[in-house]
DNA sequence: TATTGTTATACTCTATAACTATA
DNA sequence: TATAGTTATAGAGTATAACAATA
């Protein structure tokens, strides 16, 4: 089943080429994506959607509202906050995106039939559930183990 | 088709949550996994296979050859050259990722039937080989279109 | 006293350009 | 003259720690 790691690669570049045509890194598009689909939030949000610290937020965030797709306003409750939020050019590269990936989806599926399709998406529903709920298998993967 | 891209995210990082626990960047991972399945090569061929400059090469397996996972060996008909090759502890490790994926595949595939694993395989491929072909849709993903 | 976001500092990956040794 | 790999320099992403403002 390498197949499947090979496929997950090449979506990985694909994706890749995608920023790039677009001068963006990937960990920039990745906060316009997410503020994108949730919405406006603060940046302790942010850090923990993206799993990532505060301060790596920071400089995210200051080249992107450089770049003019994302603004900062203060909170209304809690001076010690920041909302962050799209511009309007940041909402149209985010549906932009989402709506890419939506016809690279359908190219890739087009010609199928309804029948393998279901029973391919069944398959991918079940790894998916499987694959969130496997541990890392650490003493397997050992370079030291003797 | 959305759960095809958040499996291809799961399996990247499932994949990163291996390297962290083995003090690995993904980038060095790849020198290692690389060297292992094509064998021994010069850095200027590295370079090539892994799409990056010799510089950034040199980095790599500079920090390679400290942890002891690589060796640099002079080419012995062209002195421009080196031979780059894992250590037996960067065989040991290329190895056991290997055996780690497959144990991981058949983790994750266990439990489906014959059938529904070759309708699996066969959508796989071909969506694979489409994507080998697809063109990045630039216009779409533009983020400054009108 | 705890939390939010920042500055300070450091390490990794990556790239381009200039340079050395060799072909 | 061209090629392989290095040094020099720079920029992006990431992290920890110390700090300011606010709660």
């Amino acid at each position: 089943m390498e197949g499947l790691f090979e496929l997950a690669d090449l979506l990985g570049e694909s994706m890749q080429r995608e920023l790039d045509t677009r001068g963006l890194t990937r960990p920039r598009a990745e906060v316009v994506w997410r503020l994108g689909s949730d919405g406006t939030m603060t940046q302790k949000q942010l850090s923990q959607a993206l799993r990532c610290t505060p301060r790596n937020v920071t400089g995210l965030l200051d080249a992107l509202e450089g770049s003019g797709l994302v603004v900062r306003r203060p909170h209304p409750h809690d001076r010690r906050s920041t909302l962050v939020g799209l511009t309007s050019r940041g909402k149209r590269a985010s549906a932009a995106w989402a709506e890419g990936y939506t016809k690279l989806a359908n190219t890739l599926f087009a010609d199928f039939n309804s029948a393998e399709l279901a029973s391919f998406v069944r398959i991918l529903d079940r790894v998916r559930a499987r694959l969130r709920r496997v541990p890392p298998v650490r003493q397997s993967l050992s370079p030291t183990a003797p």
